[in-house]
RNA sequence: GGAGGAUUAGCUCAGCGGGAGAGCGCUUGCCUUACAAGCAAGAUGUCACAAGUUCAAUCCUUGUAUCCUCCACCA
């Protein structure tokens, strides 16, 4: 047989492309028509507004562990890829194009403005696509979704008709959580709420008849042209005799009553509360308990509207603030500002701060829905990795509150409402409307507003596999098996993703939900733009290849931690991945002038035998932390594996065998060393995708392609604790020969005669059998089996180990007198050492002036001194007794 | 206010009641028939602190401290 060769360096820029497109045009993605179970992912479809982070890859990575993991289980295999179109952040990225041309998108209208997004998704699209490429993502392109692709559409519609027709969508006037800037509304859940320093003003309302006044304490005075009443807890006695009086609004002339509230926290300033209930969501409820007019002080732009005192009209709510308060003060209401920090609410995607604000939204009714999700967890029809997370899901569909599903936004799927201009009626429809069926007038027009984007990612385990149609790939691949996710889309995605499965499947979309942590800086920052901490997966598989991506972020991934990395993290998968080429470069090229020959077992040395047992707990190990989504455990398992076991000790034990055995020995050699390649090339291809399959490819004893080979498995059969413990006593015994060796510091030429002294057993044969061995493992001349005592070991520096002790014969080695010589030296001159050191640090001077650091160091110093004169005494009494 | 996480080697972190681990870094010696991105040997720990349960605790319980998330509320 030839040798075969690989290139000198392991260099991933020469094959990974290249694999890819192999994989790709021979159809490996798609799902095999096998009958065994299916295995199917979803893929969380990221936002076509940019391009992809270390989380994806993180996120990604995982998934494709997986699927490549099952798909060589044989299963018909199934991960669906796809992109989200993330209303407000694409229609942010288009404003913002627009606006460096100098334009808003009502210059160009509603058509013109989604045309161009559409054009933006593309471009999106085909960066993250070529991304996921690149990172070796092995999901199936032609079953690739957008979540506003004509399906998609289809399925939202029906989503909503359907909800809309079991009375849970509704439409209503409710304070909703709005961003002036994407002037849209937002869920509750699109706010972060963000600590800020602020004011508190106490601010004299007087009552109406002017027999004095009250004060009441607010952080946003230039809301109090909306408040309609002020209140005070009903338990409070120091307000009882006030309730019911009128009182005079400052710098208006509306008079508003004094009512009571259980919410109205007695402690807290003066106990009196105004209420505003268009712009607060405690007032809101509030107003709607006492039946409160809510006075809308806003426009769409976050401006003061035509309900403030004419002055104030057309200022920021901010703006408006100061002169306000200017005022109260100039009319000797304000009593005093005190310094308030408290949370503000921002908007998740433009940060500007959100305003409560009264408008008509589309809200779906979500408490029956949730009852559904909480059953389908307490069923154990999900189960979320790590279980800690449950808690958190049940909490959220325990408080669950309605969803704000319309959006101000034209980036989108429209609401499938229509409103006849002539008869006034609401028509919901799955298709397009254009005659109302009440008047039969063509005057319809369709509702402004599209849907929140969770809204159409919700269906996705379904809607991607052709619901409301009932496909075959529903049949066949749904529900799916496992979801990996990061936790932030725990209440978006995932949460939803449950309760509409439920409700539109009557099923769990999925039972093994995988949370992963985020992916950090060094320094444990979340990695974003704004801090320009990021790093680019592209730039990391630019250095050091997919492979070396993928594998480091698994070896990391600790189940649900949050990942901390940087540039250089990436070097450890680098290292294995150059290992693995290394070792299969060599292998490869002592095939030359060898037959494979068939692997007896009868004939298996008990090295041999060994290697099998580890890599048979190695599938074990996988096989267990795959279950279990313990991907580090999984990665650690391969690492150890393939470099300490099969590079250093047993192609190291195979090297004498090849160099000096018969040929028939040196062929059956090459043939188990190759036989444990290809299976760890099977082995590792989950996690190391690209370089397996470029050594698999040329092994003389590959079938097919390693990406659709079978995974070797565990068997209990396959266990030979006899082998494992027989080389286990071999590698000890070496160990503890070369650390006497390398603590007597002989040079590694030098080879010395060893003595083992053991119980004559199974362990002692196995020794004298593979003596040679032994030999080049111990750089000795000779190894002895001592079974009774009768080997004279004067002259020989002992190491002990359980079972055995060792004895290597240094005295040939080293010239004692002159070793003597050398270590009495180094006492002499270690001990003038330490007494100078001694000095030093007696010296109060010294003590009390000194930097601590430069005392420590000293004692430091000091130790190490004392430490040499110990042992190089030790040495010179042990080389006296030779 | 509620919930959860973290605290283990210089750094980043695994560790699933019985011997304290890995990678990187560090020290020493080696270009050994693949790999110096390597091989071999080595040093470094109050497993945050305090009690408790147990024959046995890094691991379980309780409390404390520090850090970090999430949820809720804040006139």
């Amino acid at each position: 047989m030839k040798a075969v060769e690989l290139s000198k360096a392991y260099d991933p820029k020469d094959f990974e492309d290249r694999i890819y497109s192999y994989w790709k045009e021979k159809g490996e993605f798609a799902p095999s028509d096998s009958d065994k179970e299916h295995f199917s992912i979803v893929m969380p479809p990221p936002n076509v507004t940019g391009v992809l982070h270390m989380g994806h890859a993180l996120n990604n990575s995982l998934q494709d562990i997986i699927i490549r993991y099952y798909r060589m289980h044989g299963r018909p295999t199934l991960w669906v890829p796809g992109t989200d179109h993330a209303g407000i952040a694409t229609q942010n990225v288009v404003e913002r194009q627009l606006q460096k041309e100098g334009l808003r998108r009502q210059d160009l209208g509603r058509e013109k403005f989604v045309e161009r997004t559409w054009k933006v998704k593309e471009k999106h699209h085909d960066i993250i696509k070529s991304q996921l490429e690149k990172m070796g993502c092995s999901c199936d392109w032609d079953h690739e979704r957008f979540t506003m692709d004509e399906g998609l559409s289809r399925a939202v519609r029906e989503a909503f008709v359907t909800l809309y027709e079991k009375g849970l969508i509704y439409k209503g006037k409710y304070l909703v959580n709005y961003c002036p800037k994407c002037g849209t509304a937002l869920a509750d859940d699109e706010v972060e709420y963000e600590n800020v320093p602020g004011k508190l003003y106490d601010v004299r309302y007087p009552y109406a008849d002017g027999s004095g006044y009250i004060t009441v304490a607010t952080t946003r005075p230039e809301t109090m042209f909306g408040d309609t009443a002020v209140a005070v807890n009903p338990d409070d006695e120091r307000y009882k005799s006030v309730v019911g009086k009128e009182l005079l609004l400052p710098l208006t002339d509306r008079k508003i009553p004094i009512i009571t509230d259980r919410f109205v926290d007695m402690e807290f300033g003066t106990g009196m509360v105004k209420i505003t209930p268009a712009h607060d969501p405690n007032d809101f409820e509030c107003g709607k308990r006492h039946d409160l007019e809510a006075i809308n002080l806003l426009n769409p732009d976050g401006t003061l509207n035509e309900n403030v005192p004419e002055k104030y009209r057309g200022m920021m709510a901010e703006d408006a603030r100061a002169l306000v308060v200017e005022d109260l003060e100039k009319g000797g209401y304000l009593v005093k500002i005190t310094d308030h920090a408290h949370d503000v609410g921002h908007c998740y995607r433009c940060h500007t701060t959100v305003e409560p604000y009264l408008s008509e939204q589309w809200f779906v009714s979500m408490r029956s829905l949730a009852d559904k999700a909480l059953a389908a967890w307490k069923n154990g029809d999900i189960v979320f990795y790590p279980r800690r997370w449950e808690n958190t899901y049940a909490h959220w569909m325990e408080n669950i509150r309605d969803w704000c599903i319309s959006r101000q936004l034209w980036w989108g799927h429209r609401i499938p409402v229509w409103y006849c201009q002539d008869c006034g009626k609401m028509i919901v429809s799955r298709t397009d409307v254009t005659e109302c069926p009440d008047c039969h007038s063509h005057n319809l027009k369709q509702d402004e507003d599209v849907l929140d984007t969770w809204f159409s990612s919700w269906l996705w385990p379904f809607s991607t596999l052709g619901w409301p149609d009932k496909t075959l790939d529903l049949e066949k691949f749904f529900p799916t098996n496992t979801l990996v996710s990061a936790y932030d889309i725990i209440f978006f995605w995932i949460s939803r993703m449950i309760m509409s499965s439920e409700i539109f499947m009557g099923k769990a979309p999925f039972r093994d939900i995988v949370i992963t942590g985020l992916v950090r800086d060094i320094k444990g920052r979340k990695m974003s733009k704004s801090l320009g901490n990021g790093i680019d997966p592209l730039e990391v598989i630019d250095r050091f290849g997919a492979d070396a991506m993928k594998f480091t972020l698994c070896y990391l991934a600790a189940q649900g931690q949050d990942v901390m990395i940087d540039m250089e993290s990436f070097r450890l998968g680098s290292r294995f991945a150059n290992k693995i080429w290394n070792a299969a470069r060599y292998l490869l090229l002592n095939l030359e002038g060898r037959e494979l020959v068939e692997i007896d077992r009868a004939r298996l040395s008990i090295m041999d035998r060994w290697i099998y047992s580890r890599l048979n707990t190695a599938a074990e190990t996988i096989h267990d932390a795959m279950e279990n989504y313990r991907f580090n455990e999984a990665a650690q398992a391969i690492y150890s594996f393939f470099w300490n076991d099969y590079c250093d000790w047993y192609i190291e034990a195979s090297k004498p065998r090849l160099l000096s055995g018969s040929e028939d020995e040196k062929n059956l050699a090459v043939s188990v060393l190759m036989d444990i390649l290809e299976k760890a090339m099977r082995l590792m291809h989950p996690f190391l995708s690209f370089i397996t399959e470029e050594i698999y490819q040329k092994l003389p004893n590959h079938e097919g392609d390693v990406i659709t080979a079978l995974y070797p498995e565990y068997s209990a059969d396959a266990e030979d604790k006899e082998a494992d413990d027989l080389v286990g006593l071999l590698q000890e015994a070496s160990r503890v020969v070369r650390a006497a060796r390398a603590n007597l510091q002989i040079a590694p030429e030098k080879k010395l005669k060893v003595v083992i002294r053991m119980p004559e057993s199974a362990s002692a044969a196995f020794f004298r059998q593979e003596a040679d061995l032994m030999k080049s493992f111990m750089t000795a001349s000779s190894i002895v089996i001592d079974t009774d005592g009768s080997e004279d070991v004067k002259g020989a520096f002992p190491a002990t180990a359980i079972g055995f002790e060792a004895f290597v014969f240094v005295r040939d080695a080293i010239d004692i007198d002159a070793e003597i010589k050398r270590l009495e030296n180094e006492i002499q001159k270690n001990t003038a050492l330490l007494e100078a050191s001694e000095k030093k640090l007696s010296n109060e001077n010294f003590i009390s002036h000194a930097k601590p650091e430069a005392i420590e160091k000293e004692k430091g110093k000091k130790a190490e001194f004392e430490e040499k004169i110990e042992k190089a005494k030790e040495h010179i009494k042990l080389l006296e007794s030779f």
